[in-house]
DNA sequence: TGCCAGGCCGGGT
DNA sequence: ACCCGGCATGGC
């Protein structure tokens, strides 16, 4: 049999088209999306940035120098707003400290290092280390998500708890490693568990991933 | 209305 | 090594 997972890709990719993620302007405001959208809708996280905007530029420098009780205004939108201003100002000082503020010196650090400097961070885990690689860094490593597990265990390709690490090193086996097709596949991943995956649904019948299943049955 | 959203941390067992 | 409560707003 072959590998399965460029097969999802494939179903995915020509049902819903690209998604083109990360939706942002600029490096700095792909990191500061990143924290945001921790268990939180993106239409939240856009309020947020839209506060940042109307107030300055968003970047990391707006970040560094706005009292922490002040940005946690800012990005009220966002839910857990005094843990995530928080874990903002936790990253610029990490970044102004050991590289200058700059983040292309951060990227500069080899992937399995930069990984570990990001989970280093308090406030910062696997995914939101993953999205800072794989969107702001633009290195290849293939980012997991609740929806990635829930669409993989609802049609039976992964257990339900898979280790986050052990589903990406599987995924990344499987699939080409290229910086735009993991930009692409989690973003399809997000979109096809927005629209046919919620976690107190069962499977949908139009769900494109469907053909993927045998002898399953399918309802709602 | 209750449920859910592009998680993470700290403490308990 | 798991499991859980806390964190919190806004949309449908």
């Amino acid at each position: 049999m072959g590998l399965i997972y460029p097969v999802i890709y494939d179903l995915l990719y020509n049902h819903f088209g690209p998604q083109g993620w990360w939706p942002a302007e600029s490096k700095e405001e792909i990191v500061i999306g990143a924290i945001l959208t921790q268990n939180t809708s993106w239409q939240n996280v856009e309020k947020a940035l839209n506060n940042i905007r109307q107030n300055g530029k968003i970047s990391l420098e707006f970040i560094h120098k706005t009292p922490r009780a002040e940005l946690a205004k800012f990005i009220r939108s966002t839910g857990y707003f005094n843990q995530k201003s928080e874990r903002l100002k936790l990253f610029v000082e990490f970044l102004y400290h050991e590289f200058n503020g700059k983040l292309d010196d951060l990227f500069s650090l080899d992937t399995y290092i930069l990984r570990e400097r990001l989970l280093s961070l308090k406030g910062i885990g696997f995914e939101t280390a993953d999205d800072i690689i794989l969107y702001a860094a633009e290195k290849p490593v293939f980012v997991i998500d609740a929806y990635t597990k829930r669409v993989l265990s609802r049609h039976l390709l992964c257990d339900a708890g898979i280790d986050y690490n052990e589903l990406q090193v599987i995924i990344q086996k499987e699939t080409p490693c290229d910086v735009n097709i993991y930009m692409e596949y989690h973003a399809l991943f997000v979109k096809v568990g927005k629209d046919f995956c919620l976690r107190k649904k069962p499977l949908c019948y139009n769900c494109p991933l469907n053909k993927l299943d045998k002898n399953i049955g399918h309802t709602g």
